[in-house]
DNA sequence: AGCACGCCGACT
DNA sequence: GTCGGCGTGCTC
């Protein structure tokens, strides 16, 4: 049993005794250190010149450097081992004010729920640059004295030092370029060449800006010069403040003008804050509330019955008009003096939904937030979410950590999504769970919106009032009729190309209608590799057990092989490394090869494509959607992102090319995968004034989903597959737990991971759980590091009693890695 | 995470 | 004998 010097921070959902943010610290503050492994609380001692409330974020003396924490409990008296000359100063106070109550709550519950360290769950919750360390920095002197008797060493970092303009490098980099660095460095102190010394880094700061406001309305024409008077009145016309870099190059004046202006006392120059929000937009036109169906009508009546929580799944088929019910939800909120926090699945989707609640209500109520701002956006942004105003925060899953103080209701879009499931870093946060238990503490409802809710939300939800059903589109447009293509009889009538012959006569009335259709791919990896007809050879990564991608030369002549889990790039070969054979080429069916193959069978369709190679540049996501909308394309090619909420009124043809990749997916959700992107895929599809068609092609027609998917029939889809999951306890009924382990020694992890496996065996009756593996990952290796896994499996209303984690923490060496991932979504 | 202290192999 | 590898322990 590991036994811990001071008490560990309890994990547990109640904040600790006595604890309330806010208050100001008398006595001693325990401080929650921001270093990895570091779990124990530090305590401090307050200076009389600082005052520090529960909350703040520090920055305190530890070791020999200064790193933030977050002061977390205050303490009357010391415990009996710390001895009082021990203590330090607080060094200052970063920031105060970030959370409240309620808020700290939830990181509370997350930390406990998640088994994350709770400095983790507080880095995810806040923006990047609050929280920072100092770093040691080695400075060349201005006139070192420098001989030739330096050690190698030495010299190499004296030549890393002269390279750079300022003479200046983290002390951390040096040591990673240059060994036998330490010696080296003590070296050049020694004889006075550099200096070394830790120093805060660069924290996220307001952005300042010079300003010009007007500060005398009254024009006197006789003491103001003709262009003087026009660059006022401009100003003027427009509110009386602007940038002054704006006000010169609307009205190109020189700046010697506004200095006049300023001079004469009509004007001002400041310098102002000039808030930094993601301000990327198309253009507003303000739209009232539609008509409603009576549907619609319905589930905003039973919404409106409500201001504690209470969650609500709202199912609606593709097109049904959710988006609608959120806007007026929302309104509601807004009106009652609070706020609205509106997640969606994607960063793709957030345009969008932007413009409908901008077009709603103004874009100064609404904030973006998500993972493509800067830095300084995000730290504008959350500074401003901060206020009591009643505004809207629309982003993807870590918005749900929006610091809004006056909740009034949060809505997940597509709720289903497994992107709300955050499986990297610790916290593995699912950002509905976390809606939940928001929701809870802040007392306010939950919409949870769907055309195929996820399984834990139906079970929660069916059969309650809660349950608010749009079982129709708007304007009772039809669902489009699903076909279902044989890709085994389209080879046996010797059809060879990758476009059924119903897809391809589809594609040609495209060509003839004047609409617009659009392709889904189902890209996993595997599906863009390069292999050699002659002897089978495929391209691997060197680090990792997957083949590499293809992908299409840009401007550079050579084509490239790219890992898409640990970025490794290579030129491809021109024949294949194993045999020589010439017949070496890229096999598969990506985004490219569709593309390519469209561009050979119907030259004169223009098509788009649209998937993350070409859409992870800032703002191109729009562009291209937009360029579609406008009708500069036939057919918009594209994988995952395509599924998800577009509304794109002119498509009439939706085509999958391969279900197979879907219903092979190797994990128990391979059912309720393949039905939600099916479906969802679909629902693109029909939703102008024009029917629709969709074509589904595979090589497996007779998949009890697909009738699923056919019929539009989400409740035979659940009919089929609540029983299996209840047979094996897999969720909604049971829960899940995944341990994975990682290291770069192949035989460490094995030993270790058997170890844990053995242990948890051990136990597992008396924990009623059950163990599956241990096993590899399904990639063994990714990175150069050794991947194992443990799944464990258990049913919570019969009751059980989970191993301790700490042992298991305990059983592993530093060279392995241990993550523990609960409600796991991914099993890579 | 860093960094110090501390114990074992190949070299001036 | 020393330099230097990286294994444990500590930081209020």
């Amino acid at each position: 049993m590991l036994e811990l010097a001071s008490p560990p921070l309890p994990l547990v959902a109640e904040p600790i005794a006595g604890y309330a943010v806010g208050t100001k610290v008398n006595g001693w503050i325990e401080v929650l250190i921001d270093i990895p492994g570091v779990q124990e609380l530090y305590t401090y001692n307050i200076p009389i010149d600082l005052t520090v409330r529960l909350g703040d974020i520090l920055s305190v003396p530890f070791s020999d450097r200064l790193v933030s924490g977050i002061a977390v409990r205050s303490i009357a008296s010391l415990p009996e081992n710390l001895d009082r000359s021990r203590i330090k100063n607080v060094d200052d106070v970063i920031a105060s004010g970030l959370f409240r109550d309620r808020y700290w709550e939830l990181l509370f519950k997350i930390a406990e729920y998640y088994h994350t360290p709770l400095i983790q769950v507080i880095k995810a919750a806040l923006p990047p640059g609050i929280l920072a360390r100092s770093q040691l920095r080695i400075r060349l002197l201005d006139t070192p004295t420098i001989d030739k008797s330096l050690g190698t060493a030495a010299k190499e970092i004296l030549q890393l030092l002269q390279s750079q303009k300022d003479g200046e490098y983290s002390w951390r980099f040096i040591q990673q370029k240059v060994r036998g660095a330490r010696r080296g460095l003590k070296e050049l102190i020694d004889r006075q060449i550099v200096v070394s010394n830790f120093a805060m880094p660069r924290l996220q700061s307001v952005k300042l800006q010079m300003a010009v406001t007007v500060i005398n309305d009254f024009i006197d024409a006789s003491e103001l010069s003709e262009r003087q008077r026009q660059v006022l009145e401009i100003l003027r016309d427009r509110g009386g403040e602007m940038w002054k870099a704006e006000l010169l190059s609307l009205t190109k004046a020189s700046a010697s003008i506004l200095d006049k202006l300023a001079e004469k006392n009509y004007v001002s120059l400041s310098m102002q804050e000039r808030i930094r929000l993601d301000r990327e937009r198309g253009i507003t036109n303000p739209q009232t509330a539609p008509q409603l169906t009576s549907d619609q009508r319905g589930a905003i009546d039973e919404l409106n019955r409500t201001d504690r929580f209470c969650q609500f799944l709202l199912h609606g088929v593709t097109g049904s008009g959710k988006t609608e019910v959120y806007l007026q939800i929302v309104d509601r909120v807004l009106r009652q003096g609070k706020s609205a926090i509106v997640l969606v699945p994607e960063i793709g989707l957030i345009p969008q939904i932007t413009d409908r609640f901008r077009d709603r209500f103004g874009e100064d109520k609404i904030c973006v937030y998500h993972s493509a701002l800067s830095d300084g956006e995000r730290y504008d942004t959350w500074r401003l979410l901060l206020s009591d105003t009643p505004q809207i925060i629309i982003g993807t899953r870590s918005a749900i950590f929006s610091p809004l103080p006056n909740l009034g209701i949060i809505i997940l879009d597509e709720e289903h999504d497994s992107s709300y499931k955050q499986d990297r870093p610790a916290p593995t946060y699912h950002a509905r769970d976390v809606a939940r238990w928001r929701a809870e503490l802040e007392a306010c409802p939950l919409v949870l919106g769907s055309a195929t809710p996820a399984l834990e939300t139906w079970i929660a939800n069916a059969n309650s009032p809660t349950y608010l059903s749009l079982p129709n589109r708007i304007e009772s447009r039809p669902l489009p009729p699903i076909e279902v293509v044989d890709m085994r009889q389209e080879l046996t009538a010797g059809n060879r190309s990758m476009f059924s012959r119903s897809l391809q006569s589809a594609l040609r009335e495209l060509q003839q209608t004047k609409k617009q259709g659009i392709l889904f791919i189902h890209r996993r990896g595997h599906s863009s590799f390069v292999s050699c007809r002659s002897c089978g050879y495929v391209v691997e990564c060197p680090h990792c057990d997957v083949s590499l991608a293809y992908h299409q030369p840009g401007t550079a002549a050579d084509s490239l092989l790219r890992c898409h889990y640990c970025n490794h790039a290579q030129p491809q070969p021109k024949k294949c490394p194993q045999c020589d054979s010439h017949y070496f080429k890229f096999f598969g069916s990506g985004t490219q090869k569709v593309m390519e193959e469209l561009a050979h069978q119907f030259p004169s369709l223009r098509c788009l494509r649209f998937d993350s190679d070409v859409t992870s540049r800032k703002g191109e996501h729009r562009r291209i959607l937009t360029a579609f909308a406008q009708g500069e394309a036939d057919i918009l090619v594209g994988t995952q992102m395509l599924a998800k909420g577009l509304d794109l009124p002119q498509v009439t043809l939706v085509g999958v090319i391969s279900a197979d990749g879907l219903l092979h997916l190797s994990d128990y959700r391979a059912a309720e995968r393949t039905f939600q992107t099916l479906t969802q895929v679909a629902g693109r599809c029909g939703r102008g004034a024009d029917a629709g068609k969709v074509i589904v092609q595979t090589y497996n027609p007779e998949h009890p989903v697909l009738n699923a998917v056919i019929g539009h029939d989400y409740r035979s889809f659940i009919a089929g597959e609540l029983p299996a999951r209840q047979l094996l306890n897999y969720p909604p009924y049971g829960k899940l737990i995944l341990l994975r382990t990682s290291s770069p020694d192949e035989k460490l992890v094995i030993e270790t991971t058997e170890k844990i496996g053995v242990y948890l065996t051990e136990r597992s009756i008396a924990g009623k759980y059950e163990v599956l593996g241990p096993a590899t990952a399904t990639v063994m290796r990714v990175s150069d590091l050794y991947r194992w896994q443990i799944l464990l499996k258990y049913v919570p209303n019969l009751g059980f009693n989970l191993p301790d984690w700490e042992v298991i923490k305990g059983m592993c060496p530093s060279a392995v890695k241990l993550t523990i991932d609960v409600d796991p979504q991914n099993f890579l």
